[in-house]
DNA sequence: TCTGGGGTCCTAGGACCC
DNA sequence: TCTGGGGTCCTAGGACCC
């Protein structure tokens, strides 16, 4: 199995359409302007070398890294250029499994999966003009942690042969699915490391994560992941649109006004979508950065317009609330989600 | 330096039913 | 008359990822 990484891809698109810009820091995000309420989508690795990273505030990144270049995110852009990649990525003897805009799962039965994941990064590079790294792993989780490793413009192999001795030592951040909050409530399990994890007590975690999550981050010490790659679509579970502003709101009327548009921009995607929407949640974040749902069901499933900002309004109206709101967002569900 | 936008999945509590 | 226990569904929040 061979996990397929961009390096830097939104930023090396940039630099591929305007290369005056290479070997310069270049943060790219929200309208490109650091004075503006956005994040870092990505940085080049030479703004990293000033410690600006994707998540970033803009204005943060403009602090750190002054004489960066601050472009605007053009999605658009993007996926032309994510599409052409996956297409080239279809054409070699491999499964190919979408993961996002810049990654994705291949695949294959081979004796020699390096020379394979050098014929892929080969491809990519010829077809595209851009870098990759590539994982090679006897799972997703294995396969995509290697890619970490193989950057940038590499290729590692981390196996059950290996695990241990490249992981074991590691924070349990270095894992995928375990962020910031979940290291913090390990660590006052005393749990640290990887190895740490692996050897924790599964009725412990169970008691603390849920008995889900607790004996799954166990699992995840051990390595475990899911061993198959599948090329069937992606069907997507709802469709939201969300907006934060610049200056607050506070406005009643303005704010239901916002909470309508972004409804009918939703709506368009969802009729776009061609199939049904069953339930419709508002999000609001008050300042400073305080965040609720509340949803409501429309009458019955529909893709119209009329019923889905209907059910938006309704659940805006389910806030009894008057503070100042940063962010509005609508998302639209479709039926079959949960289970 | 106040913290984007678009998604997914799990958990806990309450409602509801028998 | 002052109350069980099990199961399922719904809802909102939390965490994570790119």
């Amino acid at each position: 199995m061979l996990h397929v990484d961009l390096d830097q891809f939104i930023a090396a698109v940039e630099v591929a359409r305007r290369p005056e810009l290479r070997g310069k820091p270049v943060v790219v995000g929200g309208a490109g302007d650091p004075t503006r309420r956005a994040v870092v989508a990505t940085a080049s690795y030479e703004a990293r070398e000033f410690g600006v990273h994707s998540g970033m505030p803009l204005r943060m990144a403009k602090k750190k890294c002054p004489d960066a270049v601050f472009l605007p995110s053009d999605a658009a852009a993007y996926e032309e250029v994510s599409a052409h990649v996956m297409e080239v990525l279809r054409e070699l003897p491999v499964v190919v499994e979408v993961l996002g805009w810049d990654e994705a799962f291949l695949g294959a039965r081979t004796d020699d999966p390096e020379a394979l994941a050098d014929t892929a990064r080969r491809a990519v590079k010829a077809g595209t003009g851009l870098e990759c790294s590539v994982g090679i792993g006897d799972n997703k989780l294995r396969a995509k942690l290697a890619t970490g490793f193989a950057k940038p413009a590499g290729v590692y192999r981390l196996t059950r042969d290996n695990w241990v001795e490249v992981m074991a030592a590691r924070p349990v951040t270095a894992l995928w699915g375990i962020g910031a909050r979940t290291a913090a409530k390990l660590a006052g399990l005393g749990v640290g490391t990887v190895e740490e994890l692996a050897r924790a007590d599964p009725e412990v975690l169970a008691g603390r994560f849920g008995p889900a999550m607790g004996p799954h981050f166990r699992r995840l010490a051990l390595g475990a992941g899911d061993p198959v790659v599948t090329a069937t679509p992606w069907v997507a579970k709802s469709r939201s649109r969300e907006t934060t502003f610049q200056q607050d709101l506070t406005d009643p009327d303005e704010i239901r006004d916002q909470v309508r548009l972004l409804a009918r921009r939703v709506a368009e995607d969802v009729r776009a979508e061609g199939r049904p929407a069953v339930r419709v949640v508002v999000k609001v974040r008050f300042v400073p950065f305080f965040t609720y749902t509340r949803g409501v069901a429309p009458a019955e499933p529909t893709a119209d317009v009329e019923p889905i900002e209907a059910a938006a309004v309704a659940a805006l109206a389910r806030f009894d609330d008057t503070r100042a709101v940063r962010l509005l967002g609508v998302r639209a569900e479709f039926a079959g989600g949960r289970s």
